[in-house]
DNA sequence: AGAAATATCTACTGGTGAGTTTATAAATAT
DNA sequence: ATATTTATAAACTCACCAGTAGATATTTCT
């Protein structure tokens, strides 16, 4: 196979990545705005300047591309958590460094989470399941984290579990109320919100 | 007008009342289960044992059936908010006592406070208007309730405002993950969540 | 340049479900 | 008992939209 062949197929397959990015992007906003249901493949396909078969082209269905969006919603937030439990920290300094990247992951995300949070009655059950399993796994890791600190002396709550749960969902909450154009700028309520979590689990300090 | 046709019509009235009821009722378990757009009128009519116009003669439109379901939800926190403040007590003891009845009533109301926060994109403008209304009603009052604390020195935080999200979506979301048959009994939930909001809060105790 | 493969569009299909119309049964009044 | 009103049902309409087939343009390969 001739270099030109190679490079040729690589450019393809990045232009049709751009395309699928691009076409998720679109979706993301109007789904976020007007909701699953009301958002027509053909409106996406406007907002693109292209029709529907296009979309067609690049995922199976509209199915397809909401699980595709409500992934990447939840993967952030794992990653975040699974970046923070490979280092060799504290559990306050886990905590810390969790916090803060799940927060300003949340707000990066909002839409995604506002997706997901919103239309999981229309994705596939088996994507649901999926999808829903990673929530679950985030939820699980936390815990694990808080009760890590309980032991350790450093944590001053009971349930490590009702913790976390109390803890995905300040934060996850950030979807309903958080403006990009608000009062505060995202560090500084990365920073709020931080405390306050710190303050929940009665960190000593 | 003889006292037997009062009679009458407040038999029918209560009647017509309990048909509605009914019928929210039994759209509050299929919009939950399924989704809003997912569930047609003629199942509601089915789990009734009715048929579609059956409903029509109770409510003008689909959509008013969940804006009323919609209402429901908030109005519940909404009341357990009013119903604190009118009391004469300090901060600290109208937040143990906001706490555990706005709790309490998420975990009650979940399923109407689901469809709120799935379905507002299905909502009339106005009357998403309105019920968004009375849920930033809600967050300016616990606004005001820990400003007030924190004046009288009773809590140790920067950001009422940032606060009261917070923990107005920790108490929210639990209707992400609360089922009815989990390891905790509704009272014992209440009392941890309780207990880690007036962490967030820095009480003084 | 011409052939083959790929990408995209135009136009269609089929199913669905909200809301309505018209008919019928039940309750109420006289 | 009969007339009148009210409640409910059976059957229909109309618009909408996901998904597809076939036509056309564009790119890639030789």
């Amino acid at each position: 196979m001739p270099a030109s062949a190679t490079q040729a197929l690589g450019l393809r397959d990045e232009v049709a990545a751009l395309k699928r990015a691009r076409t998720v992007a679109a979706a993301v906003d109007l789904f976020y705005e007007n909701g699953y249901e009301n958002t027509t493949l053909e409106t996406i396909g406007q907002s693109l300047g292209v029709t529907k078969p296009f979309i067609y082209a690049h995922f199976r269905s509209k199915v397809e591309l909401l699980a595709d969006i409500c992934s990447r919603g939840i993967a952030t937030s794992q990653e975040a958590m699974d970046s923070v439990l490979t280092l060799d920290l504290t559990p306050t300094e886990k905590l810390i460094l969790l916090s803060e990247r799940f927060i300003a992951g949340v707000l990066e995300n909002r839409k995604h989470i506002a997706i997901f949070s919103r239309e999981e009655k229309n994705l596939m059950p088996a994507d649901f399941d999926r999808i829903n399993g990673m929530r679950r796994d985030f939820d699980r890791k936390l815990t694990g984290l808080l009760r890590a600190g309980i032991d350790a002396g450093e944590f001053g709550i009971d349930d490590p579990h009702v913790a976390a749960l109390s803890i995905g969902g300040m934060v996850s909450w950030a979807y309903v109320w958080y403006r990009a154009t608000g009062r505060l700028a995202p560090d500084k309520l990365v920073a709020e919100m931080k405390e306050l979590i710190l303050n929940m689990v009665r960190v000593k300090r």
